[in-house]
Parts: C-alpha cells; sequence; structure tokens
DNA sequence: TCTGGGGTCCTAGGACCC
DNA sequence: TCTGGGGTCCTAGGACCC
C-alpha cells in the first residue's frame, strides 16, 4: 500500500431526513423518512426509521407501519437540500484545497500535503464543525484509494462510537480486515448485475474479489473491474475529478395519473424542454441533440405497454427554450401512439458544449432574438420566483403540481418560509 | 390509492472508408 | 462473381453511482 497520497470521503449522515431535521430539533432521535417525488416511495430514512421502513418502500403500502411506529413522514424538499449540501461543501473546501464534490451528500477530499497532520484529528474538527455550522451529521474515511475511503467510510457509519465518525485504512493489517469484513453487493462499482456473476464464482467479499486473477477480472467485469481492483489493492488509480460542466441534462417525470391525450403530453413535454434548456444557460452552455422518451406504466403488466424514445440532431446549437421546446415537440410527434396511458416522460440534451465553443451551422441558425429573450425571461423568473413567465403552450394555470403532502418548507432559499423565532 | 430522478462511463456492433 | 483486412466514427444499451 502506498501512503504518500491520502483520500477522505466525507458523507453526510441520512442526508435528506438530516436536513429535515435541522428547523425542528424536537425530531431529534425521531424515525424520519422523506418521499420521492409524488409521495410515491421512500428515498431517505434516519436511523430510526430504518428498522421499520425498507429504502424504496412504496409510501402508501406503509402507512400503516409510519402510524404505528410514529415515524415523521416528509415530501423531498430539494431546494432546501440543494441549499444545505452547498453549505456542507464550502465548509469542506475550507480544509483542503482540492475537493470532489461526488453527490449531493457526499465530498472526495485529496489530504495529499497534509501528512505532516495527524488526519484523525483533523477529520474530527471537519465533522466538528461542520455539524457546528450546518447542523448535519458527517461521517469521514481515511485511505490511500477512493474505493478504499467508501469502504472506511462505511465502517465509521457502521461503528459510530468506537469510530467517532472517522475510521482510517493506513496499512496492510487495516486494508486485508476492512476488505474482508465488506461484502461484495456493499463495494463501490459492484452492482445487482456484477454482484451476481461473482457470488456464482464464490466471490463473497471484497477481499475474495481481489484474489481473483487481473487478467479474468478484465475480461469479465472489463477495465472498470481492473481498476476497482487495483484500488482495493491500495493501488490509487481514480483521481479526483474536477467538477466539470454537465455532459447530459435530462428533465423526466412519472406522472401521478395516467395522461392519454397528445395535447397534455405535448404540454409536459415542452415544459421539460423549457426546465433542461434553463438548466443549460445556468451552466452557459449549448446542446447539439436531444432525446423525448414516453413510458407507459411498467408495474401494470396487464395493461397495454409502450416505451419509445427518439434521438433529435439540431440543425444548430441551441439553449433557446423556444428552440428546444419546438424540437422536444417534433420528436415527440414522431413516437407518440394514440391508445395507451403513459405514465412517465422526459427530455434529455446531448452534445452539450460551451459557450465559446458555439459551431455557426453555414445554412441555418437561431433566431438572434432568442438570445436575448431567455436572457430577460431568467431575469425575471428569477426575480419572481418559480416560473411567471412560460411559452404560450404551457400550462399557465399549473395544473401539475406535484402530489407533495408533507412538504417542508425552504428555510433557507425562501424569504416567505424562512423560520419564525418566537 | 401505486412504484424517483439525474447522472457517468464503457463496450459491442453497425456504417462507412480505403 | 467473390472475397480481404484494417481503421474510424457513431450510437444504443448496459452497467454503475447517488
Amino acid at each position: 500500500m502506498h501512503l504518500c497520497n491520502m483520500y477522505a470521503l466525507v458523507d453526510c449522515n441520512n442526508f435528506y431526513a438530516s436536513c429535515e431535521r435541522i428547523f425542528k430539533p424536537e425530531l431529534i432521535g425521531k424515525p424520519i423518512v422523506v418521499l420521492s417525488n409524488n409521495d410515491g416511495c421512500v428515498i431517505a430514512r434516519s436511523n430510526e426509521a430504518k428498522p421499520y421502513v425498507p429504502m424504496g418502500a412504496v409510501a402508501f403500502k406503509y402507512r400503516e407501519v409510519f402510524k404505528k411506529n410514529n415515524i415523521y413522514v416528509f415530501s423531498s424538499n430539494y431546494a432546501l437540500y440543494a441549499d444545505m449540501s452547498n453549505r456542507v461543501m464550502r465548509i469542506l473546501n475550507q480544509f483542503t484545497p482540492e475537493i470532489e464534490i461526488y453527490s449531493i451528500d457526499e465530498a472526495f477530499l485529496n489530504f495529499t500535503g497534509l501528512e505532516t497532520l495527524n488526519l484523525e484529528q483533523y477529520s474530527l474538527q471537519i465533522i466538528k464543525k461542520v455539524n457546528q455550522w450546518t447542523k448535519i451529521p458527517v461521517s469521514i474515511g481515511i485511505a490511500p484509494t477512493k474505493a478504499l475511503t467508501k469502504i472506511a467510510n462505511k465502517i465509521a457509519k457502521k461503528f459510530p462510537n468506537r469510530t467517532k465518525n472517522t475510521y482510517t485504512i493506513d496499512n496492510e493489517e487495516k486494508r486485508i480486515k476492512a476488505l474482508k469484513w465488506t461484502k461484495i453487493e456493499d463495494v463501490w462499482g459492484i452492482g445487482r448485475q456484477f454482484s451476481k456473476k461473482l457470488f456464482l464464482l464464490n466471490v463473497k467479499t471484497a477481499y475474495d474479489f481481489t484474489l481473483l486473477s487481473d487478467s479474468f477480472v478484465q475480461k469479465e467485469f472489463s477495465i472498470v473491474g481492473l481498476r476497482l481492483k487495483r484500488e482495493l489493492e491500495g493501488k490509487s488509480v481514480l483521481k479526483l475529478e474536477k467538477t466539470e460542466n454537465k455532459k447530459n441534462i435530462a428533465t423526466t417525470r412519472s406522472f401521478k395519473n395516467d395522461i392519454i391525450e397528445y395535447n397534455q403530453i405535448k404540454e409536459r413535454i415542452t415544459t421539460f424542454a423549457c426546465s433542461c434548456a434553463e438548466k443549460l444557460r445556468k451552466q452557459n452552455s449549448y446542446c447539439n441533440s436531444l432525446t423525448v422518451f414516453i413510458y407507459t406504466n411498467n408495474f401494470k403488466n396487464k395493461q397495454k405497454q409502450y416505451r419509445k424514445s427518439v434521438h433529435l440532431k439540431l440543425p444548430f446549437a441551441t439553449n433557446s427554450n423556444i428552440t428546444l421546446s419546438k424540437f422536444a415537440v417534433k420528436g415527440l410527434q414522431t413516437i407518440f401512439k394514440n391508445g395507451y396511458a403513459f405514465k412517465k416522460a422526459g427530455v434529455i440534451l446531448h452534445d452539450i458544449h460551451l459557450k465559446t465553443h458555439k459551431q455557426l451551422n453555414l445554412f441555418e441558425n437561431e433566431n438572434p432574438k432568442h438570445e436575448k429573450l431567455m436572457q430577460i425571461m431568467d431575469k425575471i423568473n428569477h426575480k419572481l420566483g418559480e416560473h411567471k413567465i412560460k411559452l404560450a403552450s404551457q400550462n399557465l394555470e399549473k395544473t401539475w403540481i406535484m402530489k407533495q403532502e408533507k412538504l417542508s418548507n425552504k428555510y433557507t432559499t425562501s424569504w416567505n418560509e424562512l423560520l419564525t423565532v418566537k
């Protein structure tokens, strides 16, 4: 194991549930679950709720369980979670110059150059500061490779009392012990399919996996598997990645009720395209192609099924609501079929480039008025809150409000919903 | 009553060219 | 009429992540 570079993985504990608790301290120590869009299924649980509710549980089926065990239920409040995430990440950034924001609740830190410090003490400081400033509890795993920090983090979480929420793998003995303790299906990068395959080979732990030959791993699990093996062996091959602009941008939704009519789907697709366009402008980019898809409800197997997607190349790079929704609807027309009950649809943008790389098309170009128009639209929407200005083809009555019965306030991002102190 | 949403990377195979 | 090999580019789909 080479200890010349050390990494840390900082992971917020039960992030969404922890966010909900910040402004309701009376819920500390109480079971909480957070639901997906449309209050469909459980996507986060506090530790106290975990024994009663599995991840992904369908909410309505668990209504009795929630009630019986006094479990507090929240609709997801992404505005709050995103803002809290930003706050946590800003604090982490103070502890090391190099950080990779891996997800809304996780970041890898590069501890290289900090060898003179006691890294475990250092991470205790991080935990303390994040907690003081945001009330979010975090766990930290430290190791010479990213894959091993994931495992160290899991150990820290599993034994909070013994580890004080931070665990370090910094010698062979600890590495082997940790790998033998880690079930193969819990390894970062080993999902359902790979687990199944490995189980047949009698590979049950991360340690067993490292005993396979390189050539076999490469053959069966491609270069991805081989890299993972290296990482578990303590040889770092995955470096921190710069948080660059998105390469794909998607807006997709399941509908609360099935949609049968073309015009209703068309309105949804228009709105999704506009939402994508907005995200695109936020990162100052343009896209050159897009995908539109529509699905019937996959879970209702008695129902007539239809799932289709279409990929469209655009004649010129654009980030205009008008252009993108026009082409998205064009795509929809080619795949829509009467007589089906649609449950889900979406728009995905690809071929994304920065403003400076925008290529001019010889024959066909964007109406130059769009750029200015979009700027004004973004400005007004930003100022007045959610989507006061829309395209005429979108539904101005906003009939598509999600089912969100248990939504908490946007305490940190909306002036109207600040916490009132008595 | 009804099952989330948004990403990344890799590979195989087809189209096309010489 | 039959038969090549090698290379590139692109895309769909499958695996994974949170």
